[in-house]
DNA sequence: CATGAATGAGCGTTCATTCAT
DNA sequence: CATGAATGAACGCTCATTCAT
């Protein structure tokens, strides 16, 4: 998976909230360097600790940097684990935005179920780091991983929706928030309380079989 | 809601765990108000400070008594949210077991909405308990709030099912299981996401839409 | 001197601030002892360290207890050395009150060179201390030593100008404030500059001589 | 007020103490105004933050450089507030020296109170950092602005006073200290204490008639 | 049993200073 | 010369837990 690119990008998206917004832009290789080691190196950490027990102390050390360099790039531990959810959603979509491209042209019925698996793909991409972002996070600042994920998986699926013209559904953006939560909810119960699921076919296809009904 | 009693039963439930177990039963009533006192406290703080700012010394001035008290009834910080958690599910599966009783007779179309309504209800009960129990407690001990609340929920929806002879389903457990969780994370993701969502009918129409497509 | 006795007094003159306010009364001897230990050892640091370098874990080991000691009963470092500058200035206005009392009945020119000699006791008192909450400490919160301690002693001097019926003075309190003021002055400087003259004889005639030629 | 200018002179004072002499001298007209301009942020910053948050990160943005660049002209922080504290006693010098020049041949009344107004005026060039420098830095190195602005007060004022024929004063020293610390005291306190009493001309009155008192 | 004073490891964060570029 | 990334000791402060009273 991805490595949290500290993309440009993804450091000017929350230039706007000040509280978790990066100190500054890298400038030289070094630094960018610097930047993405403090992301891995917290992620790693967030899930062999959680979130309470990543001491920025712990992230610079593992990062192989002191702590000072991290809180040149960041203005406090928030804003580390904001740019880790940055990076995080940023590798999901990518992801998602990839496969729902490859869907068109295939039959409804194969649609679905490609749609399902994808969701089910994406999880595995790096599932601890899902289980602490999306379960064990504490509030902080705006972060709020579970609204930004849904949003922007929500605004891919209506998109999907509205290019099937064999479709006729009123309401597109209810219907892919009800879909993709449900979705959503099962797979991240699923991995929770049953991970032998994930692995059986038949579970897919029982997805699957939930939406067709639905948008049918 | 509830005052989190911290019934016999609750307590007997953990005392295979250790780590977690209370420290003995409380035998009186004045060390039944004490720990009652103890959970409602931490209840709110954790509602209002989050797990990590909880500290034990806050709980027991909130709650009136000691530190030395709270730690007379439960082991560690770890038991005491334990005991909160599960007053909780004690009382979301009264509740829930309740309703679903009231189902019985109904017609099917009407007995699948009056459970969207009810899982809706349920999570009003104190939804910022709620929030937090489920989205931002650190993993602790073996307490898995999601786990626990599904797998009650599960075991009461799949007898549920199996009452209803009209219905045919091959795997009652697993459409149990698929259902509440897509049921819960719609809901969930509602609550964080569209707030709005909650009080319309449509809203839960919706849901029971796609349940009984699911089911029938 | 006084050993800063952080007496129940001194804590509850401070209590309307709630920044620096002691956080609790100590009820326990125990609790009295660890107080005093603190104000003794941050006079101390004080003055060998400067407020700067005075650290609160510094103060807890030359005080003999933990840290956690010290933030039971100061909300923060601020809070101890206002402790300090509250003990500092009962000490000297007690000194001070004690020697004006003294003075009663004597003649005019005596009563004023023992004014003066007083006020050069009363900064051998404890002359390091005095010139590091004098000159160096930080703008913190309310604290203010010099505004406190020359409103005190302009209100002494100004009872004792009233209570001599022999002299004539307009406003005994503007006369008191320069008084006060040019006195402290002198001898602060002289202290600083010139710690030679505190010895001399003729210094405290000198200033003794300004005071006089100016009230008369 | 002045800019501080970085004097070739003031240079040369401090060459004595290695740890704080400025490391070279700035030879071309970019590197005075570099010098300049961080001399005039480390003011600013004294004021606004005082000197314990007056970092040399902080000193070097606000001035427009780099920190590697304020290093190239000042060995330490120390160093830095000493340049400050230099500038300023040279403003003052050159201020009272121009004021004390102008009172030749005035009669003794009008010299003296003249004098006390220059006093009055001198602290108004710049109070804040008056206030700072003289009540809330802490003992650093060899620098000690009271002592240094006494001195060359005290040596200017017993100029003046052995000009003045008519005076019969015996130790025009000692007499010059008592009153050049006297006033300042006064002024000093008043600044802290009772600021509308520096705008009342009665207050610059009542001054001047202690020290006329005094010296006559 | 209840109390609350005491503990101290460890947290998030700052800042004077250096040095490769 | 100027730059600014990097350093890491040390700061102020919290909190789960113990134990003498």
């Amino acid at each position: 998976m991805s490595n949290y690119s500290h993309s440009q990008l993804a450091f000017e998206k929350n230039m706007s909230d000040t509280r978790i917004s990066p100190r500054k832009l890298p400038q030289q290789d070094r630094a960018r360097a610097t930047v993405e080691a403090i992301l891995d190196a917290t992620a790693q950490l967030l899930v062999e600790e959680g979130y309470h027990k990543t001491s920025t102390n712990k992230i610079a050390k593992r990062a192989g940097v002191s702590v000072g360099s991290l809180y040149q790039y960041f203005p406090n531990k928030e804003a580390v684990v904001a740019g880790v959810v940055e990076a995080f959603a940023d590798d999901q979509m990518a992801f998602l935005g990839e496969r729902l491209m490859e869907l068109q042209g295939l039959p409804l019925e194969e649609s679905v179920h490609a749609l399902v698996v994808a969701l089910l793909e994406a999880k595995q991409l790096n599932p601890d780091l899902h289980q602490v972002l999306f379960e064990h996070l504490p509030p902080i600042g705006q972060i709020d991983v579970l609204k930004d994920w849904t949003d922007q998986a929500v605004a891919l699926v209506t998109l999907a929706l509205q290019s099937r013209d064999e479709l006729e559904i009123e309401n597109p953006q209810l219907t892919a928030f009800v879909l993709i939560s449900a979705c959503h909810g099962i797979i991240h119960t699923a991995v929770v309380n049953s991970p032998h699921l994930l692995a059986d076919e038949n579970f897919s296809r029982e997805v699957a079989k939930l939406i067709l009904s639905y948008i049918k």
